[in-house]
DNA sequence: CCAAAACTTGACCATACGGTCAGTTATTCA
DNA sequence: TGAATAACTGACCGTATGGTCAAGTTTTGG
């Protein structure tokens, strides 16, 4: 939600008004998740909400709007998942909490990583300035945190930069591609399993310390 | 291609045929990855391709034929870049070259990875029987294969199908998501560089390495 | 060189789509 | 309670879209 209309967001006024957006947003973001901005009719997100499309315009003007409201409350989302990292706090438990709430998120809100997986592949037209402002800054903060790490011996030397973008592609991945992975493990219905997501989030956090030096490197087996 | 009317293949033989529904695809794709499949117009793939509209549906028929030419089409050099790995194989090579032909595919076929990636944001409805056939199969030949590598002590004991996995996501995201990668780093025109590519190549190759035994961990810095 | 086959395309059609609006019903609050 | 305000919605409109077609032009192969 950007701040806008923030006069009647407590006690009763416009609940109505609140409650149907929301109910809207939902629909419209389990929709535009599946067939992108252009794909999506607005009919059938009135449809997925269960209200006449007339009321779809009601409450937002023009599908562009609604498709708007849907991306900036994801980008709030997404900027609000960063936890603060602070230079005094301990690499291995911070990395792999953080790897956690991504994962938490890949998990519980797959729709919204979709959407916003759908606009970056588009060219993200409508994000640019997140990407470069907001998203740029934080990227450059912590990357300059675990410098300092690397600088005082806490960590092993590492491109911190790629460290977090493939921390990124490696959580996400198992929002967004989803499909992929479960018909490849051969789940049914092509869903992945509480159990999928327990073993990759594991699976990324030893990939990522083991990267960083903060887990011992496992004895091979002696040879057969 | 899948295997359909070879025999027009060589020698002039349908000729302008063949150009022509090389140059549709060719504008097809672009214009699917921009938008997926409910999202591109006929009209748009015939401007992009430089053909009236009609010449389109003269070699295609209906859109949804088109865009099945064009995914069948990618499918294919998907299958054809997995390279064939061997129990002889070195692991730290092996591995290496994988990681660096997926990337080199990123940077060569950035559409292509688009397309695809639209498709399984979508629940992959047309290429469900590729990923739970063709390519559920090689993922278990090849992790049995880093299995056994395992076990004759070759490398360290990893989850071999989630290595599989993020060598995936790692490699993709780069293709898939380059816009926002560029306007992190702050490219120009967000287009990645071919630096950003070879950057990005090393350190994932360096993260799987390390995460597989199979490079030395680096010094850590002695505190400042 | 010629006729058959392949290719080309402007004009057209039915449907789907985003969006509007006027008339109605429900809610709020003094 | 009543009048003002907010919410609701069926019917409608202009445009965009996927697809067709018939009339033409070009290419092919004997």
């Amino acid at each position: 939600m950007t701040s806008k209309e923030i006069t009647e967001e407590t006690n009763n006024q416009g609940r109505i008004r609140q409650e149907n957006r929301k109910r809207i947003m939902s629909a419209a973001e389990k929709v535009f998740s599946q067939n992108g901005f252009r794909g999506s009719t607005t009919a059938s997100i009135a449809e997925e909400a269960g209200l006449p499309k007339a009321n779809i315009h009601y409450y937002f003007g023009t599908k562009e709007e609604l498709y708007r409201a849907v991306v900036d409350e994801i980008v709030d989302l997404w900027l609000s998942s960063f936890r603060e990292i602070h230079e005094g706090d301990d690499p291995a438990t911070t990395l792999a909490d953080y790897i956690r709430a991504k994962m938490e998120l890949s998990k519980s809100r797959p729709e919204a990583s979709r959407v916003f997986a759908n606009e970056l592949i588009r060219g993200a037209p409508r994000i640019q300035s997140y990407l470069a402002g907001d998203l740029k800054k934080w990227v450059e903060q912590k990357s300059a945190i675990l410098d300092k790490w690397i600088e005082q011996g806490k960590m092993a030397p590492v491109d911190t930069t790629r460290l977090i973008f493939h921390i990124w592609a490696m959580t996400q991945t198992w929002a967004d591609f989803e499909v992929q992975w479960a018909s490849v493990l051969g789940r049914e219905d092509n869903r992945l399993e509480e159990q999928d997501f327990e073993q990759a989030t594991n699976s990324i956090i030893t990939t990522v310390l083991r990267n960083c030096g903060l887990l011992p490197l496992p004895e091979r087996r002696t040879g057969v």
